[in-house]
DNA sequence: GTCCAGGTCGCGC
DNA sequence: GCGCGACATGGA
């Protein structure tokens, strides 16, 4: 077992829930968390059940990975910084945190949420953010499900738990896989395209580029355009772009325009003010509750 | 049959 | 720079 303790406010489910990427294969909801089919560099193939316990006072966690083999020690770090990168811990949310204090207006309740689950490889989530395009989620479900059962590697004697597939595999499978097993339609040329060009994508993961500069690079992908760059942004902890899609036009029209279809523009007013915080602004917003 | 879903692309103006 | 149709798929 391996203990990672966070510093709280942190709220473990709030932030498993905020979207549905849990749902995602190869994530699956467990009880208390999720589980995650991992392929460590060492090519081993394991699975973490992640989970969350409270530890002491002010909201501190500590987040449980739980792994179903024996680990080296290289190993265990390894799923240790991956299951971090996962939950984001490494992010300092405190001044968004303060900011939703000082408003008093239903934000309190964003306190210690906001870490949205993210895969182990922008990758892995540029191919589910273009899965998410122009479908519906239970489309975007069995298109990823089908790309991880036809192409994820497995534990030896386990063909039913994979990891999602490398880059490597899904340039091998060919357009022709995803248009005929994953059912991808026009999109399976876009995703052997970011296959090829994966390590670009790796390369964004931890980079200091200004954010309209990363934009550029995200956008340069074929089949990626700007809700796909922004919800990639966001996915990359740069929170100052709105990816304005048909939920947040439907979730804006309900809430604020009193049924009428707003333009784009007036759902970004909505949560100006909020500079590089206004993703989780929106996506924490407390009209979600009501 | 028609419309459209957590859009994107390429074209014409 | 903006408007518009096409694009695969499957469910309503």
């Amino acid at each position: 077992m391996i203990k990672i303790p966070v510093p709280g406010p942190y709220d473990f489910h709030g932030c498993l829930h905020g979207h549905g990427w849990m749902w995602l294969a190869p994530f699956t909801p467990i009880d208390d968390g999720f589980r995650r089919v991992l392929r460590l560099s060492s090519d081993k193939v394991v699975k973490a059940d992640v989970t969350a316990a409270p530890a002491g006072s002010d909201g501190d966690v500590v987040v449980h990975v739980d792994v179903d083999a024996a680990l080296s020690p290289e190993e265990a770090d390894e799923a240790a910084a991956r299951v971090r990168w996962m939950l984001r811990l490494d992010e300092d949310l405190s001044e968004f945190y303060r900011l939703c204090r000082e408003r008093a207006d239903g934000y309190e309740a964003a306190i210690g949420r906001g870490r949205l689950l993210r895969s182990p490889t922008l990758f892995e989530d540029a191919v589910k953010v273009l899965f998410t395009t122009n479908t519906t989620w239970a489309q975007t479900k069995q298109m990823v499900s089908r790309t991880v059962d036809g192409l994820g590697a497995h534990a030896p004697g386990d063909a039913q738990t994979r990891a999602f597939p490398t880059p490597e595999a899904v340039r091998a499978a060919g357009k022709r896989f995803f248009a005929e097993e994953v059912r991808a339609g026009y999109r399976a040329p876009a995703v052997i395209g970011l296959a090829e060009r994966a390590d670009e994508l790796a390369e964004l993961e931890d980079s200091d580029l200004p954010t309209p500069e990363l934009r550029k690079r995200l956008l340069s992908f074929k089949g990626l355009g700007p809700y796909s760059a922004a919800t990639l942004l966001m996915l990359l902890g740069r929170y100052d772009d709105l990816p304005v899609d048909s939920e947040a036009r439907a979730f804006a029209a309900r809430h604020y325009f009193d049924g009428e279809r707003p333009a784009d523009a007036d759902i970004h007013a909505l949560y100006e003010g909020w500079g590089r915080w206004t993703y989780l602004a929106y996506a924490l917003d407390p009209g979600w509750r009501a």
